[in-house]
DNA sequence: TGCAAAACGCAACAATGTTGCATTAAATGA
DNA sequence: TCATTTAATGCAACATTGTTGCGTTTTGCA
């Protein structure tokens, strides 16, 4: 493995995610760092930034692909993904419930790899309204 | 609301759909009705097929869109969408685990829409090997 | 400072999905 | 059976999202 560097859009691009406090898409991200580098570039670092572990990739209940960084996991260890996601269908924010973890059980016959767990609704802020 | 037409187009489709033990794209679908129908007519008619309530829409792990038919799903009610679907990253098969309901209690500030759980891993054909 | 290679910009391509509009065909009833 | 209505289609053109190749730049380190 390659040694990774620190370079000025992976710090644009992770500082972007890490200040948000809902997952970003690839399209949201560089329309944020605009003019720090080109939009190639932004999915060559999100890539990297998944393979180091620093942030992770959540598929959205409509397929589109957004990033977060969860609050809970440090780059020390890796992520179980075994949490719920809320998204919502207002203002298309995705939160991590770190606290809501969920227990399956399958036949032995299914090797299980990863969760994806994602609730579709009205977040706690759309709601108000 | 329009009234739905019975058309060569849509039979296609939904028996394509019907008779696959596991959910397809709109890439494998078109493949397979090849010929019966454009490219563009494809997605319109699964469109329609899931407001009919015929088919139902599933978010693989990596973000593609698969469509089935669910078993225990008559045309009569609609889908609840409270069970698993398991996918499997060999083969890219997604299968509905209909039996495995899965219960989530959230703040009431929350309001569940839907619900959308996959679990990825490897599937018993894929295991054998 | 000089070097190796990690990272970048750019252009070109590929896959997937959408829209507008003229034409076709399915359902219905005369 | 045939005419009418309009749902559905085909086609072209466009939009979005993501990928690849390659020559150039920049980073980390000696
Ligand atoms: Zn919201
Ligand atoms: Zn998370
Ligand atoms: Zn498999
Ligand atoms: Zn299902």
């Amino acid at each position: 493995m390659s040694i990774p560097r620190n370079t000025k859009a992976k710090q644009a691009v992770l500082h972007e995610i890490s200040s948000s406090d809902f997952a970003l898409s690839q399209p949201e991200i560089f329309e944020r760092v605009k003019g720090a580098c080109d939009r190639v570039t932004v999915y060559r670092v999100l890539d990297r930034l998944v393979m180091e572990n620093k942030i992770h990739k959540i598929v959205n209940v409509d397929g589109t692909i957004n990033y977060a960084r969860c609050t809970s996991c440090d780059e020390s260890h890796t992520h179980a993904h075994d949490h719920l996601h809320f998204s919502c269908i207002t203002c298309k924010k995705i939160e991590c419930l770190e606290e809501q973890l969920i227990h399956v059980k399958l036949p032995d016959t299914y090797q299980i790899k990863e969760l994806f767990l994602t609730i579709s609704g009205t977040c706690p802020s759309c709601q108000a309204t």
